[in-house]
Parts: structure tokens; sequence; C-alpha cells
RNA sequence: GCGCCCUUAGCUCAGUUGGAUAGAGCAUCGGUUUUCUAAACCGAGGGUCGUAGGUUCGAAUCCUUCAGGGCGCGCCA
């Protein structure tokens, strides 16, 4: 239930139905018409901009429009005790209370689905993919809520959604991966010093996988690299993945799938997606210019296979072969990609860290041309993070094992205040992590903020002996509300549309916001009370007024609803 | 040189399918508690929406110019 999109329809319905007596030519551009809410200092539950923009196509006076279209609503739709023309040729609307009623009732007893924006469409959505080299680091934390969140939106709709985590267990890095693995070892079995060169990876966690690999396998004597080798990386990336897994769930995380790289290779999908290219005329042997940027040593001009992306947009086109003739990185991505658009999701997203930024166009050409332009991949990009301690920054970087992980986070900050904290920010700008306002117990800290409203709501009910399940039976000729009472109820009655938006655009960090707004407008109420006893919610251990407990309970109803979508908890009391 | 993102109050940021007097939090200053949880509330000051143009009844929002900041720009992954 939206309220807004069942009173556009009701009030577009009576233009059409009254076009001549309005004088109205150009009905097929309803576009842009909105029913929303007024700003706060028009006391009114709804506003439309009807005669805005018909006034314009039509070149009629808007005020004019807007009156005769306030003489039609009044005198055919019975849900208004009020109408004023504001602005330009705004119409604000006051709902009757009988309607006031119909519209609370119809959300209480969808207490579970009020907001849901039904939809019914197959959405992939790859996230985190951190390389399986290495612990997660904070970085990647912001994806991994961010996708997930998502998903929980997505799901909410009615969508089925499948949570992909794409393991990079293939080529060099692995290959590296596995040869510290291997001096590890030797340190600790037969005291050969670790020294650290480029491409190692010198981090302690390296020694724990060493030392788990030795134990469940004592016979091995580990004396020649490529021998072991194969033990290595099988064993060594599953304990990686085993810590990343780990470190998600933790977060509250859980991948529905994960597709490897090495299997990839090793069903050939990417023959089978450059085979579909050629055909295509997509990919052709050629010669590509040397790059623009920091020379590279290594670049050579020789023939090979290039993905013409420049055909869907990419600033220039892409090498599917490196000099050996093996594969890019992208190419097996092509592949990849393929597997996605033979699996049938209509919508196929990508969740992406700031570094990845220059490789957005070309992946997306590459399922334009896999598809036909039948399936759109959408790819994310998350903004840095940049962490704060003692008001001073931390430096986070892969390089040397002393980057910040997820560990290290979680060992501070409880999940709840990092995802809360972690969305609380649109994803493309950066995002200020503050370890100390996130531990902090105030209004400083809007998860706090939000969860304490809603324990208060619960004390409430318990002082009161209810359930918030009850059922509320409201009656139009008692009703009424106070003033903080219909503030709360028409922040409510915006919920619908937070929803819509944040799943449309993909964009989860509305839902903070608003909670937070909703949180403050219950708070300030309850706060009411102390300073005027004629605003207490209680008397005698039992509730004032049947309106009351329904506001609450939407307040409840609402803040649950949201929390859950962001994966955060609601303790009953704190 | 190129691409993507950003530029809104002292600070951190919401607000873009064009709409009414541009909003929060922090910080600053001043108030509120024998309580349904003060982990809260109320009030005040604070703005050329980076710059310069354009589009129109109307622009923070759309187009163009320029400037500043971030990320990236390999046949690495």
């Amino acid at each position: 239930m939206n309220i807004f999109e069942e009173y556009i329809n009701k009030i577009t319905a009576l233009i059409l139905e009254n076009q001549k007596l309005l004088k109205l030519d150009n009905l097929n551009k309803f576009k842009g018409i909105v029913v929303e809410s007024p700003p706060a200092e028009f006391d009114f539950d709804l506003s439309c901009n009807a005669s805005l923009v018909l006034g314009k196509i039509n070149k009629i006076n808007p005020k004019e429009l807007a009156n005769k279209i306030k003489n039609l609503i009044l005198k055919d739709l019975k849900d208004f005790k009020k109408i004023e023309i504001a602005g330009p040729g705004f119409l604000n609307l006051k709902l009757t209370n009988k309607s006031l009623i119909i519209n609370i009732d119809k959300i209480l007893e969808n207490r579970k689905t009020y907001g849901k924006k039904n939809s019914n469409n197959n959405y992939n959505i790859e996230f985190v993919s951190a390389n399986p080299t290495g612990p997660m680091h904070v970085g990647h934390c912001r994806g991994a809520i961010y996708g997930d969140v998502l998903a929980n939106l997505l799901k909410f709709n009615g969508n089925k959604v499948t949570k992909e985590y794409y393991i990079n267990d293939y080529g060099n890095q692995i290959k590296n991966f596995a040869k510290s693995v291997y001096l590890r070892i030797r340190e600790i079995k037969y005291n050969e010093k670790f020294i650290s060169k480029k491409d190692l990876y010198p981090g302690e966690y390296i020694i724990e996988i060493g030392k788990k690999i030795i134990d469940s396998n004592k016979n091995e004597k580990f004396d020649n690299f490529d021998e072991s080798f194969n033990l290595l990386k099988k064993e060594s990336l599953k304990h990686s993945m085993d810590l990343i897994k780990s470190d998600l769930k933790k977060l509250g995380i859980e991948h529905d799938n994960f597709f490897s790289e090495t299997e990839l290779i090793e069903n050939k999908l990417v023959e089978k997606a450059v085979n579909y290219l050629k055909k295509n005329n997509y990919v052709q042997e050629g010669y590509l210019e040397p790059p623009k940027g920091d020379r590279d040593e290594t670049w050579k001009k020789t023939k090979r296979l290039i993905f013409k992306s420049t055909l869907f947009g990419d600033d220039t086109d892409r090498a599917m072969q490196k000099n050996d003739g093996s594969w890019t990185y992208f190419a097996n991505d092509v592949g990849y990609h393929m597997d996605k658009v033979n699996r049938n999701y209509k919508y196929l997203i990508n969740v992406l860290g700031a570094d990845h930024t220059g490789y957005v166009k070309r992946i997306t050409a590459a399922v334009s041309a896999l598809s036909e332009n039948r399936v759109k991949l959408n790819c994310k990009v998350c903004q840095l993070v940049k962490l704060y301690k003692d008001a001073k920054p931390f430096k986070m970087s892969k390089r040397a094992g002393d980057f910040i992980s997820a560990q290290d986070l979680l060992n501070e900050v409880n999940k709840d205040s990092i995802r809360f904290m972690m969305l609380n920010r649109s994803n493309d700008v950066e995002l200020d992590f503050d370890f100390d306002k996130v531990l902090e117990k105030s209004k400083d800290n809007p998860v706090f903020y939000v969860q304490y409203s809603f324990a208060r709501i619960s004390s409430l009910f318990k002082t009161l002996n209810k359930d918030l399940n009850d059922k509320i039976n409201l009656d139009s000729k008692v009703f009424l509300l106070n003033e903080n009472e219909i503030k709360i109820l028409r922040k409510i009655f915006e919920w619908p549309k937070i929803i819509e938006t944040a799943s449309s655009k993909y964009e989860p960090h509305k839902i903070p916001y608003y909670l937070y707004e909703l949180a403050t407008l219950f708070h300030s109420y309850w706060s009411k009370g102390n300073e005027d006893k004629k605003f207490k919610f209680i008397e005698n251990g039992k509730i004032k007024k049947k309106e009351t407990l329904a506001i609450i309970v939407l307040v409840a109803t609402v803040i649950q609803r949201g929390m859950n979508i962001l994966g955060v908890s609601l303790p009953d009391k704190m």
C-alpha cells in the first residue's frame, strides 16, 4: 500500500473523466504528475502538482486549473476535508478522519509487508569477491554490506536474488600465494628464514595457514614447491576462504553461490564465450595502441584477440590475450559473465571497490555483447572508506600486510554499528568511519538513536502489558490525532516511497536516513510528555487513546521493517 | 592526456525523472529531568548550493565552460 500512488491514480482518473470540462487536450502526458508530502510548514497530508504540469502543456494558468481540479475533487472524491491551492498552483489536500483510519488499518493489517513494492524479477548480485590471498579489509566491508542490504531490499519486494562471490583462485597471484605459504612452511619445519620479496605475501595469516597445512599433511616433506603446488594451492585457498567467510558471517553476510575462476577455466567457459563473440564479430585478432598512463615496460605490440568494446561505449578496445597467448583476467571475467547471462537472470549487479572504476565500462560492454543487450549489467562502485581513530586517520594499504582488516574492525565494533554506519552514506561518496563515534551511545551515533526509539516503544508495551501485534480498532467518531501524531503518521506514509527509490536506484542509504528522521519524531513526541502531562501516553497503567497506540505501533512496525532490511538488530531493552 | 565520482552551513553530509521560504547531525550559545527509559528533548545563530554562461513561468537538480579534490587508466588480478 502506497498512499501517494493510491491518490495519484484517483486524481488522474478524475481528470481524465473531466477532460472536456477542464479544456485539456494533451492528456497522454501524465508523466511528471506526482502526489507527495507537502513541505512541513503546510498542515496537509498530501500535495499534488497536476495543475502545474498540465497547465504547462495546455498553456492554461496553473492556478485557474488548480481551482477547477479542486472543485472536482471535492465533489467526486469524498476522501478530503480540506483542499487549498498554494504557491504557483500546488493542490494541498487534507484527508478526512475516515480515510485516515482506512489507511492506518491497511498498514496495520499488513505489518509484515508494509512498504513492499511488488516485483518478481530474477537478480544476481556479485559482491565482495575479495582476492582469496588474504583476509578481508575494511574497504571490502563496505561493498559487502552494500550488496547484502541491496539483496535484502530486492527480496523484500518479492524478487529472487542470488548473492554471488567470484573467487579469483587462478593465475600468478595464486602461485605467489602458495609460494608464500610454502616458504612459511619451510620456515616452521626447517628453520629457513622467510625473506619477503616483491609479489610474496608477508602477512601473519600466512603462517597460520602454513601451520594448519603441516598439521593435516604429516607425511608431506615440502621439499619441492612444484611438486607440492597442487596441494598447497587447494589447502591454502580453503583456509583463506574460510577466513573470509568467517568475517562475512560475523558481519551477518552469507553468499548463495561461490564461483571459482579455476573451474571456469577447466570448463572452457572462456573459449565458449570467445567463440560466441567471434561469431558476432565482437572479437577479432588485431593490435592495440600502447596505454596512455604510466609506461609499462612489458608492453608489446603483437597480434592477439581483441574485444571491440568501443562498440558498446567503452573508451578503447580490450585485449583478451596476454603476450604469451594465455587469457587475460578480463577474458576470464567475460567467460564468467557469459555463464551469468546463461543462467537467465534479468538483472545483473556487480558491486565494486573504487579501485575498479576503470573496469566498469568494459565488463558492462561485454554483458551487452554476450546477451545482445537483453541483460543489463549494473556496476555499483563503492568509494573509499577512510578510517579515523582519536581524530587521526588510520592508514589502509594492502602492501605489507599492515592494512586494517575486517577482523580488527570487528574486534572493536559490533556488527550492527558497522552495518548501519557503512550504509549511512551514498555509495558514491567517500565514507569517514570514526571508531570513536561508532562506539558512542548517544544521538551522535545514529544506530543507537534508532535502536533506542524502539527500546522505548518496547518498554511502553511492557508497561501496558500489551503485545505489538495486538489488533487495534479505531473509531472514526472519536478519532483525533494531536499534532505530534499527525507528523509521525505523515512520515509513516512516506515509507513505501523510500523503499521504492532505494530499490529502483540501488540506494539503500535512504533507509538509515529515513529511520533516523522517524526516530527523531518519535523521541520528540515522547519528550513532550515531560513538558506537559497531557502528552503522556499512559494514565493509571492504561493507554489514554487508541489512536496513540496505533501511531506507536506504526512507528515500531516501520522501524522493524527497516532495520530488518539493513540487517541490524533491535534490542527490547537498552 | 583520458574516464568515473565528488564540490550544498565552520565540519560531516541528505536533497537530481526541474517545483513552494534549500534540510539534518556535529560544533557554538542558551534552556528542559521528583519520568511512559534525559542513551532524550526544546530554542538561537550560521548558505552567492565550486565558477561563468545557457535552457524556462520556475534550476542545488538539465546543458556547456572553467576551477578544485578523490579513484583509476597494463598485454596485473
